[in-house]
Order: structure tokens, then C-alpha cells, then sequence
DNA sequence: ATGGTCGCGCTGCGA
């Protein structure tokens, strides 16, 4: 079962690449972040002809993740509990083919101490409870998205930098190891170790030719689906694309239960 | 080079 996770930036404006990519790719599950539209404007049905069935949260303008499956989804919930007010689509979860999956888009923080800044650490902490809930169900479970944080100077192109800034601050990398720590296992930095798996690239500067990037976007394995991981990478070639997103995606193949 | 480039939706915001 292979498991992918992709930060679009507009799944509208995205759309002829992520369905080539799709294509190529074949997951059986796609985690989507950054879709940009309510539900009744997504795309359906060109990836509904890929063979997909579609859980959908999205909202106008900003945000937006969703799940895309081979497989029917299930027991779909649409937000992160643990505050009433948050009405930012930033998370859904379904169970799919045996498996749990969530598709996270943890907030960006903006800049260190901003309220955005504190937004991130409130939403790091909510999804940490909610994953201690996900961790201990006798289901498998992924988690996956783009947490806007990278976990270790080894993720960073120029950790110097990139100290303290927003992305890489302890606090938030502190936030990221809380969650991984209640059991899950980064699948990406499991079976790439030392880093340089890079997942996003700046749109601007260069950044991409230069290959200036971080390892923010992630696929947290519960035991039980850690168990049964063969593989997993970053698909870069999509980053270098005319119209590509700034994020690549990523991906992990779980031996068949 | 304290800049740069996207997407949304029509002005500047968010990333």
C-alpha cells in the first residue's frame, strides 16, 4: 500500500500537474494540503477518473486538505478538536483500506512571536493530544501533511540561516518531537537518515535550482503501520515541472498487512 | 541582493 502525501498550492491551478503526477505515481492513498477551494469547486471528477474516492475540507481562498483513496472512505472527520473557534480547514481523517489516515496542513507561524507564531504551537499541541488518541487504536495510522517544521539541522539546506527562524525554531521543532515521540515514526527520516530529503523549495531566489530546501512536509507511522514500511521518498522530479507547486510530494509503501 | 515568486481574486495577504 503506498501512501502519499502533497502540498498543491491550489489544487485548480495544480490540477494538470497532480494528475500527471498521480498517474505516474499510482498511490494508493494521497494526502492533499493547500487545495484553495470549497468543496463544491474542487475538481471531482478528474480524479474520481483516476479510480479515486474524495474526502473533501476545504474553504475559499486559503487552506484546504482532502484524502484521496483507491480504496472507500470512512468515518470521515473534518477537524482537529480542541478549539471551537479554529474554522481553518487544516485537517481531515478517514479510515481507508485497512489503515487511518490523516492529511494535516500545520499553520506556516509567519514569524517567531507573532500570534500566527501562537496559533502553530496551539494547533502542534492540539494535534499532539489528538495523535496520543490515534497512536494507542488498534487500527494502523499515518499522518501526513505539511507541519511547516523541520525536525533536525540536517533538514535545513543552511541551518545557520535558518536558526531560530520560523520552520526551524526549537519551539516548534520541540512541538514536532512531542507528537513523534507518543510513538510514530517519521517514515522519511527512518529510511532516509542524514537528511537532505528535501521537500520544499522557495518560489523565489532560486531556491529550487540551488537546490535551497527544507524537509517539512511528513508521514508519521503509528507501530502498526511502521511495521509493516518497506520504502519511502521524496518524488523531487515533480518540484522541477513548468507550473509546479513549491512543495514536492511524499511517499511511503507499507507491506500488505 | 534583508531581496525574491507564486495563488487568490482584484487589493494586498499569506506563504
Amino acid at each position: 500500500m503506498k501512501i502519499a502525501s502533497f502540498n498543491v498550492n491550489s489544487v485548480k491551478a495544480r490540477l494538470p500537474n497532480v494528475l500527471a503526477w498521480l498517474g505516474e505515481a499510482k498511490p494508493d492513498v494521497c494526502l492533499l494540503q493547500e487545495t484553495k477551494t470549497e468543496d463544491h469547486g474542487f475538481p471531482r471528477l478528474e480524479f474520481e477518473d483516476l479510480g479515486y474516492n474524495l474526502a473533501l475540507h476545504g474553504q475559499k481562498t486559503y487552506n484546504g486538505v482532502a484524502i484521496l483513496s483507491k480504496q472507500p472512505l470512512d468515518d470521515v472527520v473534518r477537524s482537529l478538536p480542541g478549539d471551537a473557534n479554529d474554522t481553518e480547514a487544516r485537517y481531515i481523517e478517514a479510515f481507508t483500506g485497512g489503515i487511518r489516515v490523516a492529511s494535516v496542513y500545520v499553520p506556516n507561524g509567519q514569524a517567531v512571536g507573532s500570534d500566527k507564531f501562537r496559533y502553530k504551537l496551539g494547533f502542534l499541541a492540539r494535534l499532539k493530544t489528538h495523535a496520543a488518541s490515534l497512536v494507542g487504536l488498534e487500527e494502523p495510522v499515518a499522518i501526513g501533511g505539511d507541519f511547516n517544521v523541520a525536525p533536525d539541522d540536517a533538514d535545513v539546506h543552511d541551518p545557520a540561516a535558518w536558526r531560530d527562524q520560523v520552520l526551524c525554531h526549537p519551539e516548534e521543532r520541540a512541538a514536532f518531537r512531542r507528537i513523534s515521540h507518543l510513538g510514530f515514526t517519521d517514515a522519511l527520516a527512518a529510511l532516509a537518515p542524514g537528511g537532505h530529503a528535501y521537500t520544499w523549495w522557495d518560489y523565489r531566489a532560486g531556491a529550487w535550482p540551488k537546490d535551497h530546501g527544507l524537509r517539512i512536509d511528513h508521514i508519521l507511522l503509528s507501530p502498526k503501520a511502521a511495521d509493516r514500511l518497506k520504502s519511502a521518498g521524496v518524488d523531487r522530479k515533480a518540484r522541477g515541472q513548468e507550473k509546479a507547486s513549491d512543495h514536492a510530494p511524499v511517499w511511503c509503501e507499507l507491506a500488505e498487512s
